[in-house]
RNA sequence: GGUGUGGUAGUUCAGUUGGUUAGAAUACCUGCCUGUCACGCAGGGGGUCGCGGGUUCGAGUCCCGUCCAUACCGCCA
């Protein structure tokens, strides 16, 4: 037997009895004729004292001998209290000196501890993510379990779509210059699982996107994907709504009332926030004001389409520097503003237009965003869209500064009554906003043929803080509906048959009404966790180019693997 | 594909206007130490300044290119 006890649970009530223990050296303290060895492993750490030691970091040893009371205790760890005099000393496994340190705080940085990722994960704060994470997948299955779903594998080896995100294939070598394509995700084939009847699926699942990477994008990721039949929008909030109350309740030990969440519609979260994920731990709204700003003599605003608002609660004692500050912030090219305008509301109203406007043009400003004595109201103009991003961006940052952003807070709600379908300019054809088997909502089907921008769908997005967490819609179930959408998103009815041939086969033999939803579950970890990268979620994650730096995937191959897969054929 | 930031000791970083032998902390090694818990004290070893080119009497420092890392934009039905 290697161990009696783990490193984490020995206390006074323990003092007398012999115990063994095995794990890693975190730290030697010698002092000639004794030491003190810091035990490690996941469970917590206890103190060895010890005659005489050679062993170094992260040795793998396993004492025997007997809990004692210290003399002196370390309130620090819950085993403070107690101590091993160390009978027997066995080293399992020596280990040279790690690249960084491992502790609740590393001095390794990124790259390094990427590299030696099985390190990093020795670490407390890496294996409280591990175990968040453990928790919250074992509360989905709980709350999903007991709502009657059915977890139900479907295939990582399917066939490439070339809508949406790039696909990463998988040559065929029976099938020679024939690819598999890595799912994005198992849409289809949850469709087809309730065309088969097995009306509550789900699935905690690896789902793979060959896009550029984010601190909280991928490569490879995983789903809690959900799909249901014979319910509408409200059932899928509802029964989900559930499934994230649970969560928040068994792993974080959050309670949010009775108050349903919030729900709002697209358009009311871009006029409001400038932004389809509102982050509604603060208030500070974006409020339009281009109607009252015209006819003076600045033409910047006179020629604006829009003119918007945020008002930057109890920032009139801002200094000219600060305000600068938050000038260049809008400026940067990623966010794009071509300036900043700013009225500060203190004793005097005093602002960065006062050569064009007049103090009365300034107050009915100042009460058409509602701003108080002691707040700074900043402005900008241009296009609408491009002046909503401006000033979502504007107002997170100055959240973040006003130090409203708290991590320990959430702010869940629902987004919803998404457009169907999104115009690009550069192919002039429509896509659809979230995939193709979206429904439109009934009341808009008529402007399917006269006006397809402004049809909306019965899609919905989970958003907490300002991340999307979850996502999902009402799908089409009519296999006539469905092949008009293919038809409006520029399909020939022979390309939809190829690529989606089999799910409108499908759907001509009985195929109930059904909708579901997906969350980013490392999203959803990283949230909990209070980080902003979803890396610290997940065990092995890839480097910002895609790269195991660990493993160093991905690599060349052989030459004769290559040959046997007959790579070289003829592409569609 | 684009923009910003960074790359100097095992590690994290500093390095002035271009100027002597490139520093600090920590880690590591050696010695001393029986109550530490970031133990302490004394000593020691450790550098292709990412790589290539250029300017210069002289480059860690300036210029050009390139690679890598990272954040963001594009992209992510």
């Amino acid at each position: 037997m290697y161990r009696t006890h783990n490193c984490g649970e020995l206390r006074l009530a323990d003092v007398g009895k012999t115990v063994t223990l095995a794990g890693w050296v975190q730290r030697v303290r010698d002092f000639g004729q004794m030491s003190f060895i810091d035990l490690r492993d996941r469970y917590g750490i206890t103190q060895l004292v010890v005659d005489k030691s050679d062993v170094g970091r992260e040795f793998v040893v396993q004492v025997t001998g007997k809990v004692v009371e210290r003399s002196s205790k370390n309130p620090n760890i819950p085993t403070g209290e107690v101590e091993i005099a160390v009978g027997e000393l066995k080293v399992l496994s020596a280990a040279e000196t790690p690249p960084f340190t491992i502790e609740e705080v590393s001095d390794g940085g990124d790259e390094l501890r990427m590299k030696y990722r099985y390190l990093d994960l020795r670490r407390a704060p890496l294996q409280r993510n591990m175990m968040l994470r453990h928790r919250m997948a074992q509360s989905v299955r709980r709350y999903l379990d007991e709502a009657g779903f059915l977890e139900i594998e479907t295939p990582y080896m399917i066939g490439s779509t070339p809508e949406g995100a790039r696909d990463f294939v998988v040559p065929s070598r029976m099938n020679p210059g024939e690819f598999y394509a890595l799912p994005q995700s198992p849409q289809t084939f949850k469709q087809l699982l309730m065309v088969a009847g097995y009306d509550k699926y789900f699935q905690i699942v690896r789902c793979f996107r060959d896009e550029d990477l984010r601190a909280d994008r991928q490569p490879e990721f995983t789903q809690i994907d959900c799909e249901m039949s014979f319910v509408e929008q409200e059932d899928v909030l509802a029964t989900f709504e559930g499934m994230a109350r649970f969560m928040f309740r068994e792993t974080m030990g959050v309670e949010f009332g009775e108050e349903p969440f919030v729900r709002m519609s697209y358009a009311d979260a871009m006029a409001r926030y400038g932004n389809d994920k509102p982050d509604l731990r603060f208030g500070m709204e974006i409020c339009e004001i281009t109607n009252i700003v015209k006819n003076r003599d600045f033409a910047v605003f006179n020629e604006a389409e829009y003119v918007g608002a945020v008002v930057a609660t109890g920032c009139a004692d801002w200094t000219r520097k600060q305000i600068d500050e938050m000038t260049e912030y809008v400026k940067r090219p990623q966010i794009g503003a071509k300036g900043l305008v700013w009225v500060r509301v203190d004793d005097e109203v005093k602002s960065s237009v006062d050569k064009f406007y007049q103090p009365d043009d300034l107050q009915r400003w100042i009460a058409e965003v509602g701003a108080q004595k002691g707040d700074l109201v900043f402005v900008v103009s241009g296009s609408r869209l491009q002046s909503l991003r401006v000033l979502s961006e504007l107002r997170l940052e100055l959240g973040e500064r006003l130090g409203l952003r708290d991590k320990s807070r959430f702010a869940p709600l629902w987004v919803v009554d998404f457009p169907l379908l999104e115009w690009d300019d550069d192919t002039q054809r429509f896509y659809a906003m979230h995939h193709p088997f979206t429904s439109p909502k009934p009341e808009d089907i008529a402007l399917l043929d006269s006006d397809p921008g402004s049809v909306r769908a019965n899609a919905y997005d989970f958003v907490v803080n300002g991340v999307e967490v979850g996502g999902g819609s009402i799908r089409i179930f009519d296999s006539g509906l469905q092949a008009r959408m293919f038809d409006l998103l520029g399909f020939t009815p022979e390309q939809a048959q190829a690529q989606f041939g089999f799910l409108m086969n499908a759907f001509k033999f009985g195929a109930p009404p059904h909708g579901g939803i997906a969350f980013g579950f490392d999203r959803f970890c990283s949230l909990f966790g209070g980080s902003d990268s979803i890396r610290d979620y997940i065990a092995f994650p890839k480097n910002n180019s895609g790269r195991d730096v660990m493993i160093d995937a991905p690599s060349l191959i052989d030459k004769s693997q290559l040959d046997e897969l007959c790579l070289i054929s003829t592409a569609k």
